[in-house]
DNA sequence: TTAAACCATACTAACTGAATGTAGTTTAAA
DNA sequence: TTTAAACTACATTCAGTTAGTATGGTTTAA
């Protein structure tokens, strides 16, 4: 049930340009995106080429170039992004809807394992299709304002909390579903 | 989010012996279970002896010997089995519950990514440790009988329906939550 | 014109998945 | 008591994937 490094990264490297157009940065290179998330630089670079490739981001070449989101954070979904890098959501070929494959078993009608991985594909799809970038980085940023802790990419160092609230969105519309309740706190 | 294909086989082979044990058959042979699941029997061995080693199954050596599990059904969860063969259910180590590894993102409190793979691991994890053994038979068995389909390792060729249901539940007891939804017909 | 940035390919070491092979030991039954 | 079916143990293999490195570009703004 792994999520691969690689789209670990990918993932990672996409809510950081999402927090960057929400802070008002344009561009974010490579470099920086590296240096954040402690990506080596070389492999992340390859990742961003594949996510370009599939329009999830846009380049700027040449000095002071940099990548951006290709479209509304509230438009790429996380389960779009997964499925790219690491394949299929469901666990086994049988119950893909993006992939089906027939599996072994003699009676795929009959077959109560399949049953059971149809509903954790359904759990994880219907979360991972359900919430899109907009959704982390908002949810993200909440919580570092709340704490108080400087937003990352801010042109100018994080200015004063009342200041910051009214950047792009004038108001923060309330969060559903699940990820909502993990604005709370928390323990492993 | 893939299941390994051992772990699959291992599954298949539980639920075998589960539902050998809800028709009456004291014991099951590899070469029997490899032969219905068409899994290569070298492999199947191997993985029955890691489930016995971890308590799962018992076996009776010799000839016309062979495995049962080693607990009642509704005693096995299947997020313990899948645990065991294909590690932990959390898709990044760091929401896991019961492998919690640091990862490397600088800040785990306000990592969005982290609270979005909590959320899923939480949807995995509710449904394979709160299904066991039991309830994935109870339900292929339920669907088979339905639909008039010999029932596997009948020690007679299947009777009729109305014998075969007074067998060793007297009456079947419906099925709650979402497993429940499976039974009746789907697509892909 | 140059340096910072993106672009394109090729390569590889280590690991994992999925078996296969060989050689036993045990035990029920003929 | 022999024997064959069945389980046990461990070594080996082989392909594919993961997670990168390496090398050498091309673009473009300062």
């Amino acid at each position: 049930m792994k999520l691969s490094k690689k789209g670990e990264y990918a993932l990672r490297a996409l809510i950081d340009l999402g927090m960057a157009a929400e802070v008002g940065r344009p561009l974010v290179q490579v470099s920086e995106l590296a240096a954040k998330e402690l990506i080596p630089i070389k492999f992340l670079e390859q990742i961003m080429q594949l996510l370009k490739e599939e329009g999830f981001i846009e380049s700027q070449r040449g000095k002071f170039g940099g990548y951006r989101l290709a479209r509304p954070a509230n438009k790429i979904t996380i389960g779009a992004i997964v499925r790219l890098i690491d394949g299929p959501l469901a666990p086994i070929g049988c119950v893909s809807h993006t992939a089906y494959e027939k599996c072994s078993c003699p009676d795929e009608t009959h077959c109560g394992l399949r049953m059971l991985m149809l509903d954790v594909r359904n759990a994880i799809a219907g979360i991972l299709d359900r919430y899109t970038l907009a959704d982390v980085v908002e949810v993200t940023l909440r919580k570092m304002r709340r704490d108080n802790v400087p937003l990352p990419f801010s042109v100018a160092p994080a200015p004063r909390r009342s200041a910051t609230r009214s950047s792009h969105r004038p108001d923060l519309k309330p969060v559903e579903g699940l990820l909502s309740n993990l604005l709370s706190d928390y323990s492993i």
